[in-house]
DNA sequence: GTGAAAGCGCTAACAG
DNA sequence: CTGTTAGCGCTTTCAC
């Protein structure tokens, strides 16, 4: 029990072993090729006696192939890619892929780093929600390998995109919202150059379109933000915070709380993402989900399928959709305010009086 | 702009470019052998011009290091273990390595695959908790290469470890406890084999002596696991319940509120980890603090020695620390109590009256 | 200090 | 169907 180096059994040991060339072991192994079903067993059976396992590193260097994607995520911290990851991970290793996952915390100069180290080294890249301009996907493009923009739409040719529109579910929040009596909302926004962002903003005000007004406040996409930005959400005087994800009205409620505000008896929070704690926070997170396993899922099927060589620049859509939960009643009547609505809309909420 | 595979620019060509041998190139790019300073600059200067980025297969294959190492979680979702990860990722990164990720999902036999196979094809082993035997380590100990583990302690040798061993902070959490005048303490435990599982079960009867009753029912790791056995809580009539860590104690929190018992005014609840969430919980929760990226830079710093050939076996440890927030309280008074602490303790614990 | 040459372990034409 | 033969791109002795 010495712990020493046992040398790695190579396929010529087992060629020999089992008395044919390094080329019938190889196809054995590689299942592809057409072999007699003696000489199968006999490699398989030589293989297994030497405990023989491939050397990656090799088998790359001789097919080209690395049997390696690269995965690029703006933040790891975030459980909404965690689930998407973990649900990649698991998917990918099914086909006999491995991912390199690289973190570019936000910062758009390492995700261009990244994503270009990655894919060299790779068979290709998926990206999660780029933050980066879409020129990128130009010059990652010129090296002909399969790539999947998980996040973001966007016209790059040979690109394939998986990404779930929140419009819908973003019109039954400010409608359920309207609905409460709710007539100023604020939202507060994400991280620098999300598309998500972007997507959701815009959606919020045509949602909104005559009926409430809409403010923004840059905010960010962690707790921390969301604690710091709650500081500023009184003085707006908005009746609802829209976040921009669920990270962020953590924070919010949080923030809000510690100032003395209720929620939802004083202001409303909503998030986005529906991440697993959403339903734990106090009050649980109105929030509209996100499909985050289906969504890992049918990113690495559309890698997967320009791995077998299926024609690239796919575009699939998931949906979204609203779940009502506590952290949204009716606004507080304030002086002059018409009477709220009689009957009450959410899901728990209690009829309320009037102010 | 075709979109077509630009051909990899291989030492080859730099050689040519350079009018120096594939030998220099080498040379230069690896840093290391001693080249004449004008060499020097010609290669690097050619290898920019021409876009020269190594093949990693390449690399391997022939110098028998793969520049990657292995890690192996028992479960990717929870953000203790991402938190490590992240670190990790990102100091690994600025050695020059690369991080292979595998999550086993707290299967055993997982763990155990994976783990010998993340080793054979990467230059060393992260195993983070791991669930199964000792004697696996044994196994992969054969192939020659660095072992960290994580969170577990042992005596195989040549395997270095880093963890944070909780009794004292548990100690203090206990003592805390019996100062509100908790007398009944309920351990959740952890998922099955898990060594922090037994520690933690056994310092907090070694910590509640004679002082506390200390019960304790099998639970599991999750927020659903918290949230499932929040339903068996009541009827043990404890006063406190004890998590394995923050997700239980979250889903607990969670499940005694759906059923009317109040946090912490009808049972205290803690947890374990101190995971960025926890402090967002209502009430905010009282947890032992375990470094999470303390922990990630100082298992990558092991795995970096071992790698630079440092001597193997060594044992770093961290500590753990009390973090008293709103979800412990004194017990509520019942019939036949002697009379509770007349002076409210919470948060910033100061010493009781009596018991 | 630099170049020439020999592989690392595997796959993929190409013959047979 | 199976064996022979070349490399894949790089590092690394070994001479000079």
């Amino acid at each position: 029990m010495g712990g020493g180096s046992e040398r790695p059994v190579t396929v010529r040991e087992v060629a020999a072993a089992a008395s044919v060339s390094q080329a019938t072991v190889s196809r054995v192994l590689s299942g592809s090729a057409t072999v007699s079903p003696e000489l199968a067993r006999r490699v398989l059976g030589a293989a297994a006696a030497l405990g023989y396992a491939p050397n990656l590193s090799a088998r790359s260097l001789a097919s080209g192939r690395t049997a390696t994607v690269g995965v690029v995520v703006p933040n790891l911290a975030n459980p909404y890619f965690y689930a998407l990851i973990k649900q990649m991970i698991h998917d990918s290793e099914a086909d006999g892929y491995r991912l390199l996952i690289a973190d570019s915390d936000e910062k758009v100069s390492a995700e261009t780093a990244h994503s270009e180290g990655l894919l060299r080294q790779s068979d290709g890249l998926i990206m999660c929600s780029p933050r980066g301009p879409e020129s990128d996907l130009n010059r990652l493009r010129a090296l002909g390998k399969p790539i999947v923009v998980f996040g973001r739409d966007g016209t790059t040719p040979e690109v394939s995109r998986v990404f779930a529109p929140g419009a819908a579910a973003i019109r039954d929040l400010v409608d359920h919202l309207a609905r409460l009596g709710h007539r100023d909302l604020l939202y507060l926004r994400g991280p620098r150059h999300s598309w998500h962002d972007q997507q959701r903003f815009r959606a919020y005000r045509a949602a909104a379109a005559d009926r409430l007004t809409v403010r923004a406040l840059a905010c960010g996409g962690s707790m921390e933000d969301g604690l710091r930005l709650a500081a500023r959400v009184p003085e707006t005087g908005a009746s609802v915070v829209v976040s921009y994800n669920d990270l962020v009205a953590f924070g919010v409620v949080a923030g809000l709380a510690e100032r003395g505000v209720s929620v939802p008896g004083d202001v409303s929070v909503t998030g986005y993402d529906d991440i697993p704690f959403a339903r734990f926070l106090t009050p649980a997170l109105t929030t509209i989900a996100s499909p985050q396993e289906e969504a890992g899922a049918a990113t690495w099927r559309a890698m997967s399928g320009l791995l077998r060589g299926e024609t690239a620049g796919t575009r699939l859509t998931l949906s979204c959709r609203l779940v009502l939960r506590d952290s949204t009643a009716p606004p507080p009547a304030r002086r002059g305010d018409p009477m709220p609505p009689a009957v009450p809309v959410a899901r728990q909420a209690e009829p309320v009086g009037r102010g």
